[in-house]
RNA sequence: GCGGGCGUGGUGGAAUGGUAGACACACCAGACUUAAAAUCUGUUGGGCGAAUGCCCGUGGGGGUUCGAGUCCCCCCGCCCGCACCA
């Protein structure tokens, strides 16, 4: 008997579907079409576990949607612009185009060992100038839309490196690699204008049922809708208003000051005549920006001198205040304060005496403010001090409704939706990146480029102008073959824009561009009226908000530019999130005590090779410092790729991490070992041999085949191969004949080729199956088969086990009363009484209550 | 602070309100072997018992129900997301 061999099993396979090209998606008049996708990577250079996970469960799916008749696309690309690239350049030298490349020749050639069931005819990268070059098409037309515009903006500046940094490259205020302290800059900057669709994006969420409900929210939250008021208020000087945003018009009547924020119009005019206000204001820029800095910062302000008249109140005059805890980009940066009931108001009025006035008070509650504000809930009843819109004694939420009214009715103010949500900054000051196809010239201002200019290029080296990446700064501002080019409208000389797009920008559109990767246009609509919507995407929670919310944005900008049919709305149609693949941690001290990490491989039972114990740290995410990596190279050197795919789907639910351990891995190669020894033992039988238990074994035969099939169709790959397992076990100690055994490990095959491709081929192509079992259509689980003659219900006392009962499945409920009441067990526990109920469920359980 | 999730054997984890612990790991025992490895067979939530069995058991406490890991309320612990958002 053949030995279980699968670095041959598994090249021999890959090779037969290469040469029958059966990944290859074709549109299909007579097909439904399923487009599955996992996330595209970044191509670092390895493959790592999580990647294995993530591709291995799209390649379920698209191989089970394949045998159940479906036209499948699955796709895969490199995500490949981005500061790694740059990075590299300037650590090792090189160029960051070189080092993409060779990164992705070297990823794909570890990929395509895993056998997975990609289309690689439609592979690109985002670097590729014919897809950057239709992403500029893209941006000209939504430029043409209006979804883009220019703006001056504020960013985190690294004087150091002289570019701008993402808020996750600031650390603790400095740059992340220069260490230099950051600083804000205004600078003009590309918007694309998702605020304008924040609405649309957040209501279309409620359709979006095939997602999961955790990544909805956090995307709702994100969006972050919110009711409320703007209100004008008048300037004392007649030099106009300022308009105030409030969420709590209920409590106007306590509004005690306005501020405004350092950046508001009002506090820039004042800025050149006041010292003090521009030393504070100077301060608020140089003030970090994260998150935890600005829990912790103190609130600060300055008197700007300024006073506006109460809007209702017109005998109250208010103190305008630039205030340091006023954003400029969320409503209408300035606020009123309303100390009595805001507890931020409140400590800000402590801190410069600014009287606290009620606007209500809360039942049962002093109407003396202390140290704590009265924040009612909306649903919380509150009774009004001479409210002025004329209600008291009602829910916060009401007495909101009804100022609004009030305020809406005196012309006072005007209700209005507001979103956090903030327009998307593009622009970057990188090399390594999209260009921005526009020109700017001095006479006709910011110009498009020509359509057939495209695709705009980034400068190589091959023109002789070396990119320096050890300048710091952007190379293509640099580059002045590059950037001076004749104005595109008046052929002046111009200068072209040296930002390049954010790398978010590539991966928001390129699922539509797999459905026609090679056309001259961003898509071609019968494509994309065909594969589009995704139906089923697969990828980390990590993406929950920027990258699928920017790709709901493109879909949608998409739309309106042509690029995608109506109704294509939603990008996916379907969200898969998967868990990690995590790792023990294995660690040892060094003199001074500090943690020294050891490989796996390195370790055995607990002991380094010169005995040394290791301490054990539980599971934790798989990281290069931490050492517990695994290499799926070596994995599938060792065991073949159908034990890596089948071990990172069996432990543990999908949206689960799963911990790879060595020894689960060897229990899976175990397992596949035992499979194909089955197969062999059969292949061996005697032909025609009879046996016993031909029809048990069938009957789990097409109980496993609806099991699986349910478990791959809910994303239970665990569960699935839970199943597996049992049928295999049965299959193993079964004495049926050669014809159902044989009947049986076909089956068994199919169910696992999904998971374990190469085995299955080969089990299948041992026992005479037509053609490839991965083409082969998925089997039916025979509903008579499912049931059995007899059931064997579990009979409770009192809703306690007490024994059980095995009856015709067809039993009527009456009778199966009847049975059990005669048990022992009920006699005994009855003792010659009557019960007071039975209750029996048919095919579940009887329960009998003395 | 706001929002969400989770808590089940030694471990990862199963359980449309209906026999809690599927399946796997680990452990233990047995078969085969001169021996080991491999393979195969079996045991394994805790407690009591010679035994048919009995009692306890899904973070803690209460409730709904004939019946609760599952539903409701309170509490504890852990994890995740968001957060100067007016």
């Amino acid at each position: 008997m053949a030995t279980y061999s699968p670095s041959d099993i598994e090249a021999r396979w890959q090779a037969a579907w290469d040469k029958e090209d059966v990944f290859h998606a074709k549109r299909s008049g007579d097909k439904p079409k399923y487009y599955v996708l996992e996330m595209f990577p970044y191509p670092s250079g390895r493959i790592h576990m999580g990647h294995v996970r993530n591709y291995t469960m799209g390649d379920v799916i698209a191989r089970y949607k394949m045998s159940t008749g479906h036209s499948v696309l699955h796709p895969m690309g490199w995500d490949a612009f981005g500061m790694p690239a740059e990075n590299a350049a300037m650590a090792i030298g090189g160029h960051p185009k070189t080092w993409t490349y060779d990164n992705i020749a070297d990823m794909r050639g570890q990929m395509k060992p895993l056998g997975l069931s990609i289309d690689w005819s439609r592979e690109f990268a985002t670097c590729d100038p014919e897809y950057y070059g239709q992403q500029q098409a893209l941006f000209l037309d939504m430029l043409a839309a209006g979804l883009v515009y220019r703006k001056n903006a504020q960013v985190n500046w690294d004087p150091v490196d002289m570019t701008v940094l993402a808020n996750e490259q600031v650390i603790d205020g400095k740059g992340w690699r220069s260490g230099a302290e950051v600083e804000k800059r205004e600078l003009t900057q590309w918007f694309f204008k998702i605020s304008d669709m924040a609405g649309e994006l957040k209501s279309a969420l409620d359709g979006l049922e095939n997602w999961p409900a955790k990544v909805r929210l956090m995307q709702e939250n994100w969006i972050g809708e919110s009711r409320g008021i703007d209100i004008p208020f008048v300037r004392t000087d007649g030099a106009g208003t300022i308009h105030c945003y409030s969420t709590r018009p209920d409590t106007m009547r306590g509004a005690s000051f306005i501020a405004v924020s350092p950046d508001h119009p009002v506090a820039k005019a004042l800025e050149a005549d006041n010292p003090d206000l521009a030393a504070f204001i100077a301060e608020c820029r140089k003030m970090d920006t994260t998150e935890a800095a600005m829990e912790k910062a103190e609130k600060k302000g300055v008197d700007t001198g300024l006073r506006v008249r109460h809007p209702v109140y017109a005998d109250q005059e208010l103190p305008v205040w630039i205030g340091n805890f006023v954003l400029m980009d969320y409503g209408t940066g300035a606020v009123f304060g309303c100390p009595a009931h805001d507890q931020r108001d409140l400590d800000f009025a402590r801190k410069y005496d600014l009287p606290v006035q009620n606007a209500f008070y809360m039942p049962g509650e002093e109407v003396e403010v202390g140290d704590e504000a009265l924040v009612p809930a909306k649903t919380e009843k509150v009774a009004f001090i001479d409210h002025f819109a004329g209600v008291s004694d009602v829910t916060s939420q009401e007495a909101i409704d009804a100022t609004i009214d009030y305020f809406e009715a005196n012309d006072l103010g005007k209700g209005q939706m507001q979103y956090r949500l903030r327009d998307w900054g593009l622009s970057r000051q990188r090399y390594w990146g999209c260009p921005i196809p526009v020109v700017h010239c001095d006479d006709c201002g910011v110009v498009p480029e020509k359509k057939e200019n495209l695709p705009i290029e980034l400068p190589f080296d091959e023109d002789g102008t070396p990119i320096d990446f050890n300048i710091p700064g952007n190379p293509l501002d640099r580059h002045p073959t590059w950037r001076d080019v004749p104005c595109p409208s008046c052929g002046k000389a111009a200068k072209r824009e040296t930002d390049t797009m954010d790398t978010f920008v590539d991966s928001s559109w390129y699922f539509a561009r797999f459905t026609a990767p090679r056309a001259d246009t961003p898509t071609v609509a019968e494509d994309a009226a065909y594969w589009m919507n995704v139906d089923q995407y697969i990828g980390g929670i990590e993406h929950a908000i920027l990258h699928l919310l920017y790709s709901r944005f493109f879909a949608r900008a998409m739309q309106i530019t042509g690029h995608l049919p109506a109704g294509a709305i939603e990008p996916f149609d379907a969200l898969f999130t998967q868990g990690m693949v995590t790792h023990e941690i294995y660690q040892t001290r060094d003199d001074n005590n500090r943690p020294v990490y050891h490989l796996p491989e390195d370790v055995t039972d607990g002991k380094l090779a010169d005995g040394t114990a290791v301490e054990i740290i539980p599971s934790a995410k798989m990281s290069k410092s931490k050492k517990n990596v695994v290499d799926p190279l070596g994995i599938i050197a060792s065991y073949g790729a159908d034990t890596a795919r089948w071990f990172v789907l069996s432990d543990s639910p999908p949206e689960r991490d799963v911990e790879w351990t060595a020894s689960g891995a060897e229990a899976t190669f175990k397992h596949l070992n035992r499979v194909h020894s089955i197969s062999e033992r059969i292949a061996a039988m005697d032909e025609g041999a009879t046996g016993t238990g031909d029809d048990d074994l069938l009957r789990a035969m097409h109980k496993a085949i609806h099991d699986v099939t349910l478990g791959v169709e809910s994303f239970g790959f665990n569960a699935a191969i839970a199943k597996l397992y049992g049928f295999t076990a049965t299959l193993h100690k079964s004495k049926a004949g050669q014809a159902a055994q044989r009947e049986a490990i076909m089956t068994l095959a199919q169910l696992m080729a999904p998971m374990t491709p190469h085995l299955s081929e080969d089990i299948w192509a041992k026992h005479g199956g037509q053609s490839l079992v991965t083409t082969a259509p998925w089997p039916k689980a025979n509903d008579k088969m499912l049931v059995s003659d007899t059931a064997t219900l579990p009979i409770q006392i009192n809703g306690k086990r007490r024994g059980e009962l095995t009856l015709p499945a067809d039993m009527d409920k009456a009778e199966v009363e009847k049975l059990a009441l005669a048990t022992d067990a009920v006699q005994k526990a009855l003792n010659g009484g009557t019960p007071k109920k039975v209750i029996v469920v048919p095919g579940r359980i009887i329960n009998v209550v003395v």
